[in-house]
DNA sequence: TCTATTTAGTTGCATAGTCAACTAATTAAT
DNA sequence: ATTAATTAGTTGACTATGCAACTAAATAGA
């Protein structure tokens, strides 16, 4: 019934945000319908451990282009699913440090295994060239748009 | 100092996922700039009352290609701001009759005119063959991700 | 006609994001 | 060394989305 359409609809930006909606549950059924339960937004943030093992809110924050709000957040729900283990560093009692606990160290293989799917499902809908193009217009985008009120340019 | 990238970073889902945040920052404080307290998602909303004079909101919610829960709210939303009012529809009581108010009809032209300025501006970062390859592939990814789990196929 | 199903909308619970205000710890500056 | 500024993280208020359970109204079916 829904016609991926608004009146406001030739605008990357409309458009954008309705991919984006449309990726973001597509990948959350697809972790579901696996077993897994965890949501895009956490996920990204268990890919940044199972790649560095630790690192403090402030750091994953960087490295997902989130703000450290929200990561705060993030990290209680993965704390509560028994993910991760936060523990203060006793070197700069600021920070804490976020590991992973077996049960999420156990999820790295399945879950990448889900995103590389998914991924590859997508990917393979388009020509190389037209992903490369579109790829390259968001990241642009991104960098226009994304930061442009902290960044100054 | 965030870099618009992540681990995961190279994914069509993931790329369009930022974009879209920076879209939506973006325009959101556009429109505060103009002193519109206005979100893009109740502005979408607008535009179909502008375009309509009246709607259900079912009706809305297909025009926007959300589910008739965020709609309530959204439109709880735009009462509050005295955007719209809510009337039950005597030939059906089941529904809501959702009209513009007079503040509601005045904002339109200053709303139109920042979103048409900040469309143009991004669009001119782009030439239009990359941009319309863009909009082709997201639109695409739309159609085969968003409702794929209702629509069967 | 009376029951069963469908449709429109709301509400509760969960997740996610932003902004602003706040604490605590650390570093810089005088 | 003491104060000022910065950094890490949390919390509260607001907005947005999804799912499930729910009410009320309308329609279909027997």
């Amino acid at each position: 019934m829904n016609r991926c359409e608004c009146p406001v609809d030739e605008s990357l930006g409309c458009i954008t945000n309705l991919a984006a909606y449309g990726a973001r549950s597509y990948l959350t059924r697809q972790l579901a319908l696996n077993g897994i339960d965890m949501t895009i937004e956490q996920f990204k943030v268990m890919v940044v451990l199972w790649n560095e093992n630790v690192s403090t809110q402030q750091a994953i924050a960087d490295f997902v282009g989130k703000d450290k709000t929200s990561i705060t957040r993030l990290i209680a729900g993965l704390e509560k699913r028994a993910l991760i283990r936060r523990t203060i560093d006793e070197n700069d009692k600021r920070c804490n440090l976020v590991t992973l606990t077996p049960q999420g160290i156990a999820l790295e293989k399945p879950t990448m295994q889900v995103l590389d799917q998914a991924n590859k499902a997508l990917h393979a809908e388009f020509d190389s060239e037209e992903l490369a193009t579109t790829l390259r217009v968001l990241k642009k985008m991104c960098h226009l748009l994304h930061y442009s009120s902290k960044d100054s340019e």
